[in-house]
DNA sequence: TAATAAATTCAGAATCCCTTCAGTATTGGC
DNA sequence: GCCAATACTGAAGGGATTCTGAATTTATTA
């Protein structure tokens, strides 16, 4: 999952990076406005965190125009300035949360974690999916109420399939997502079959339905 | 676990924040009402003791706009007067509990770890779970009826694992409870993992069996 | 202040799993 | 049915992650 830091205090920006690295997330990091704006036109990201105050402007001159481009889905608005103002003003532009320096990291990374469930799974924190069942807090997996345990990039796989249930989704795309890579133009996929395998055997080995279909040149689908 | 003290009167703050960190409590000092707005905003505590007359105002003021946020949880009032119409204002705005000057500092602190407890454990001051026995209040660790001995940082540990009880916790997050205060990036986790080792040692080596499991590139868990 | 316990750091060892690879199977177009 | 392209499989190497015991620093107690 990939998380847009625009942040010019670069010792915050890159513990803040650190840390939800460590967490699994994919980060970048941009320290103005002007290169904020251009990340997120160039990427897609699950999460942006937006300082207020930025060397060549404010920040929520950029929420602005997300707004209109309708693309201002899981922003968290981050102020040093504990203003009332600040907060409305954020939220009324359409950010989906606040936070104000000086935060614990942990706070943070709860926060993302509880946006990124309600984009992508409308906020639920257990799925439910027949005998299959993906706690995303606990990070557990259970089939037929017993735990199947998976490995991290496992886990991924199957959340991402998930969160496109019943939709096609591309070999390219889900490599993108489990590899943490930017751009990356991949040689092959091996590494993808082999996760996927794995995945596979695991849910399938515990008695799951085999809800994961590989579609002939186009990639994968989670059909239930 | 970490504390609020919103308290003027210098004398008093201080030495309950002393008493309190001999505790193993972590404790902020606020001043005054405005003080005290912000550091709320800013951190999570696990527990804020409020004077109700502050230089600047009322402190059932900040309790107001705390319910408005609904992050009300775990406050006990503070008051000088010991005037009914106080207490009751102030369990009616939500908060837990009720305590007034001159009190002596175990009397909050007994306070301090009941709401604690009920916060995090839902009010139970005794953890059974099968041959582990965590008692909250002697802060005491029993194994098959025996005692086993834990530092501060083991039993801490513990009760972390033991709060997030058949979840996966990641390093990030232990660290920084088992810390305590700081805003600070580990550049790595070598005394977690000694923690860790200590603690799996003393419980396995009294006959417990091994609860906390490892879990490769995600973190921790207390599964049972 | 000395003595003791605890917390942290360190380096080497052990473990796990991600990726790669080579071979095999499947698919769809002809 | 044949062929090329695509997808799957099991096994193995290597790198990242975690564990461990001992040493060092820090905190606590007498």
């Amino acid at each position: 999952m990939k998380i847009l830091i625009v942040e010019d205090e670069k010792e915050l920006s890159t513990s803040m990076a650190t840390y939800l690295q460590r967490e699994n997330y994919t980060c970048d990091i941009a320290y103005n406005v002007n290169e904020g704006r251009i990340k997120m036109e160039t990427f897609d990201y699950d999460c942006i965190l937006l300082d207020i105050s930025l060397p060549d402007g404010n920040g929520l001159q950029i929420l602005k125009e997300l707004k209109v481009d309708k693309k201002l889905d899981g922003v968290i608005i981050i102020s040093a300035k504990n203003s009332l103002d600040d907060k409305i003003a954020g939220l009324n532009l359409g950010a989906d949360d606040y936070i104000s320096k000086p935060f614990h990291l942990s706070e943070l990374s709860a926060r993302i974690s509880a946006i990124i469930r309600r984009k992508r799974f409308q906020g639920n924190t257990v799925l439910v999916l027949n005998e299959l069942t993906v706690d995303l807090v606990a990070k557990t997996v259970l089939v037929h109420n017993k735990p199947v345990e998976l490995t991290r990039k496992e886990f991924d796989l199957l959340l991402y399939l998930l969160s496109n249930k019943n939709r096609v989704i591309s070999k390219n795309a889900i490599a993108e997502t489990l590899s943490g890579e930017d751009v990356h133009l991949y040689d092959n996929f091996d590494f993808l079959y082999a996760h996927m395998k794995n995945l596979k055997k695991k849910l399938t080995g515990a008695g799951c339905a085999d809800y994961i279909k590989s579609i002939y040149g186009m990639g994968y689908k989670f059909a239930i």
